[in-house]
RNA sequence: GCAGGCGUAGUGUAGUCUGGCAGCACAAGGGCCUUCCAAGCCCUUAGCCCGGGUUCAAAUCCCGGCGCCUGCACCA
């Protein structure tokens, strides 16, 4: 086998030489934490993301959006990115340990957030604060920010989304119209987010840039959960309380470890990954530590993939509560409420003040409707006069200027601020893994494989004439040409021997490779040969794009194909 | 950002110490050959991370930058 360090050099290799992935701007000189996708790679994204959109979206009757990924600045101060994404940092000067300032000045400033940078190294020389690894002496003050900043326009600052889920929240009235005010309801988004990592390191796993795919699904934290949505197919599991466990998605429900929605997308994330060709026994799901959790959740459940680095987190679900829908309500004044309905309209008896506008007119003159507005926003009537609030003054309302009413009132229902589930994708970790993961060398030859599944290889087909001439080669090109017209992504090869070309083929991961051959001439049969056995079958040519479409979808199976050769 | 290591065709490497024509293998392209798993032969394409300095002469020595790797720190 190969060791841990191999496997990453491996793919990086492959995934450079057959046009996967690369390091950005690298005639350049490259810049840490960006990449480019090549051909190879490109369509691996997009037929994972096609997957996801069929699995989270389809499936689920999900709405899909697509929001910009610059905005501006009140979006992220309301999202709270904004102060929890950047820091304030200073470094040691004998040792190198870098220290967050506010957790230095905790005990000495009492809001060190709402300091200056100077005011801040004043402040840590005043209380003699040093270094509390090595007590060397600390260095400059540097602001830290986690999210990319541009202006836009002439001076409005923007900034880079750091997760797109923010799209989505501040949508949230529109969208709830749209899905004509009903809860469950689930949007999706696939779009690229940004952030200014200090240190990029560990290839794609770690991007500036990354593409993310996530869904948010607002709930009414009321309603009882559709329990018939769980399954009960065991996933392994590994709690706060460091214990690993294998249990179902409903059994998690039920025992109270997880919320019901947070249960249901362990066990679909757990199907999807296993679609993707990552086996079984490489796939976790780890609750956060409360110390770990993001400033927005209150539970949140990673998805890990056991890759050559350890445990990588490839998704993660979190419960987010209302947080960001109430923060955008605050910050924006939008009603971000959805509106609850009882099951039976209610009546309940209400006091209404009704004011007495011919003794409030003369009475108070021009703040007299003023006053009688905010009369009628009093709910509770407790006898004796009103005393009432406007602009900041107190006005005294004697009980002669108003009448009570008690009235009954039908309420049909109540506002409340949704809850949010969202699990979140990290695409490009998960090419990763699936790269990492369907690596195979070929225990004979050391020839490599990439064994992704058939419905995510970016190549389908490969069509090869066994010989470049006596015909074979028109009559693979017309192949080729009836493949592709029928929407199957195949490439033409007849460039070198045929165990060449299958190999060749085998480094991307086509699954599939046919051979026009002298036979094919004479009875129009090809033979077609899968990757991972090697086996070959021969089936007649026009028959193939029926069956890879259908193979593709798991259909049909490569060993019913027509008779085996040899 | 700090410390250490490293940077040579698409990929992997030799050459760097001791300055003097940049070599090999694989891959790729063309040709010959070849009737199903990287065969062989011929030809071709293609490189010293970037910038500055020292020197008659720099892949090689010095300085700066960039990138990668490892560790520290940071990290939904």
């Amino acid at each position: 086998m190969w060791t841990m360090k191999d496997i990453r050099a491996k793919i990086n290799d492959i995934a450079k030489r057959r046009g996967i992935f690369w390091g950005a701007y690298e005639i350049y000189g490259g810049v840490a934490g960006l990449y480019d996708y090549g051909p190879i790679g490109a369509m691996l994204k997009k037929n994972i993301l096609d997957l996801w959109v069929e699995e989270f979206v389809f499936k689920d009757g999900l709405m899909l959006v697509d929001a910009p990924a610059l905005g501006p600045e009140m979006v992220y101060r309301a999202s709270g990115h904004l102060d929890k994404f950047s820091d304030y940092m200073v470094q040691c000067k004998s040792c190198g340990h870098a220290f967050r300032v506010d957790e230095l000045l905790k005990d000495f400033v009492e809001v060190p957030d709402e300091l200056t940078p100077q005011e801040l190294e004043r402040e840590i020389k005043r209380h003699g604060i040093r270094c509390p690894d090595c007590n060397g002496e600390l260095g400059k003050v540097e602001e830290f920010h986690l999210m990319f900043s541009t202006r836009i326009g002439l001076d409005k600052i923007g900034f880079l989304r750091p997760e797109t889920a923010q799209g989505i929240f501040v949508n949230f009235p529109t969208l709830y119209r749209i899905n004509r005010e009903k809860l469950p309801m689930g949007v999706a988004q696939i779009g690229r987010a940004y952030r200014n990592e200090i240190s990029p390191r560990q290839g794609v796993l770690r991007q500036r840039e990354f593409n993310m795919a996530e869904v948010e699904l607002f709930i009414d934290p009321e309603a009882p959960f559709p329990e018939n949505i769980l399954d009960d197919i065991a996933i392994p599991l590994l709690t706060r309380e460091g214990e690993n466990i294998k249990i179902s998605a409903l059994e998690a429900y039920k025992s109270g470890l997880m919320v019901g929605y947070i249960a249901y997308y362990i066990a679909r994330i757990f199907e999807f990954f296993k679609k993707l060709g990552i086996p079984e026994d490489r796939i976790r799901f780890r609750q956060h530590h409360r110390g770990e959790l993001a400033h927005y959740s209150s539970d949140t459940w990673d998805c890990e993939i056991l890759i050559s680095r350890g445990w990588t987190e490839v998704t993660g679900i979190s419960y987010r509560t209302s947080y960001d829908l109430e923060r955008h309500m605050l910050h924006s004044g939008a009603d971000m409420r959805a509106f609850r309905r009882f099951d039976e309209e209610r009546e309940i008896e209400v006091t209404r003040i009704v004011p007495r506008m011919e003794i409030l007119g003369p009475m108070f003159k021009g703040t007299a409707m003023k006053i009688a507005r905010a009369m009628e926003e009093i709910e509770h009537y407790s006898g004796g006069e009103l005393k009432v609030e406007v602009d900041g003054k107190t006005y005294t309302v004697p009980e002669e200027a108003f009448e009570v009413r008690k009235e009954n009132k039908k309420v049909s229902g109540e506002r409340f601020i949704p809850h949010v589930i969202e699990p979140s994708f990290g695409i490009d970790r998960i090419i990763y893994a699936i790269l990492e993961l369907t690596y195979y060398e070929r225990p004979d030859s050391g020839y490599k494989v990439l064994r992704f599944p058939t419905k995510i290889a970016p190549m389908k087909v490969g069509v090869f004439p066994l010989m470049a001439k006596d015909g074979l080669d028109e009559r693979a090109r017309e192949l080729l040409k009836t493949l592709r017209n029928s929407g199957i992504h195949a490439y033409y090869d007849e460039s070198g021997s045929i165990g060449r070309r299958y190999a060749r083929a085998d480094e991307i991961g086509v699954p599939f490779c046919i051979t026009v051959d002298y036979q094919s001439i004479e009875d129009e049969t090809v033979t077609i040969r899968e990757r991972d056995s090697t086996e070959q079958r021969r089936v007649p040519m026009k028959e193939l794009p029926r069956l890879i479409r259908a193979m593709e979808r798991d259909e049909v199976k490569f060993d019913e194909l027509g008779t085996p050769v040899q």
